[in-house]
DNA sequence: AAAACTTTGCAACTCAGTTGCATAGCTTTT
DNA sequence: AAAAGCTATGCAACTGAGTTGCAAAGTTTT
């Protein structure tokens, strides 16, 4: 596991066994995972352990969270170059078939002109309908 | 309240003293607001009975719900004319400073160009910043 | 007035997320 | 190498928004 534990020490964390294991598990992933989701991947696992470790992992911005509205937070991967910047900011989708999230990260939020002296910090964006697999 | 009352029962909901009371404090807020708010402004009032008032509003379209990621779901009234189709959807815009939501009911969402073969059904979008009372 | 239906109120439950705390496992100092 | 200190892990218990079951109160229909 040598290029993992290097993805993880390259954003500053300690690479632990179970880092090690939940940074790959992330990264076997076509659509975006929930906590739950990841601990069934694993025959036992703790689920604060698991809940840390995405902590840990989006603290250091080697994942990003996606609140698609399912009422369970979504992790994704970020890109090697990510800094969760607004420039790193993209579109994400939610297929109301197969429920999968996945990241448009080539499909960037719109610019939109906000009424006067309203400040723009961030945009969450989440488009629901059906995924090209379930079309 | 005669005014109130037409506002219920052209929606279909039979107007109730309670409904006229929540459909009230609903017309006086300038930003949406919470289940937990709305049971707040009543001296004594049941959280089930409102939860279930907002519920009917609701499935009748004299309110909608807003997803703003905070964690609890705010309501809002609808235009007279709202329909709850894709064009009467609009931007939400969180202030993270006194944290109200706010419709932006004349910010239409901007079109986007989905990958190939998804297919778009709905879309939620929630701005933050800092909003002009906070400015 | 009785029967049928709707609304309300209380209590209890669900479920995702979160915290406290003790143990286990490293790392650094002596 | 042992002791001390820090970090990660595992279990249990809690939180808070939302939701459901059920009985009582209120309305409408017959
Ligand atoms: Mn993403
Ligand atoms: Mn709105
Ligand atoms: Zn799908
Ligand atoms: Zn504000």
């Amino acid at each position: 596991m040598k290029e993992t534990d290097n993805k993880l020490t390259m954003r500053n964390i300690k690479p632990t066994a179970m880092r090690e294991l939940v940074l790959k598990v992330l990264s076997e992933q076509k659509s975006a995972i929930s906590l739950l989701e990841l601990e069934q991947k694993f025959e036992k696992a703790d689920k604060t352990t698991l809940y840390r470790t995405l902590k840990t992992f989006e603290e250091n911005k080697l994942i990003h969270s996606i609140d698609d509205g399912t009422g369970s937070v979504k992790y994704a991967l970020c890109k090697e170059t990510c800094e969760c910047n607004p420039s790193d900011l993209h579109v994400h989708f939610l297929c109301t078939k197969c429920k999968h999230t996945f990241c448009l990260n080539d499909i960037a939020i719109p610019n939109l002109t906000l009424p006067a002296n309203f400040k723009l910090e961030t945009i969450n964006m989440v488009v629901k309908g059906i995924c090209a697999n379930c079309k």
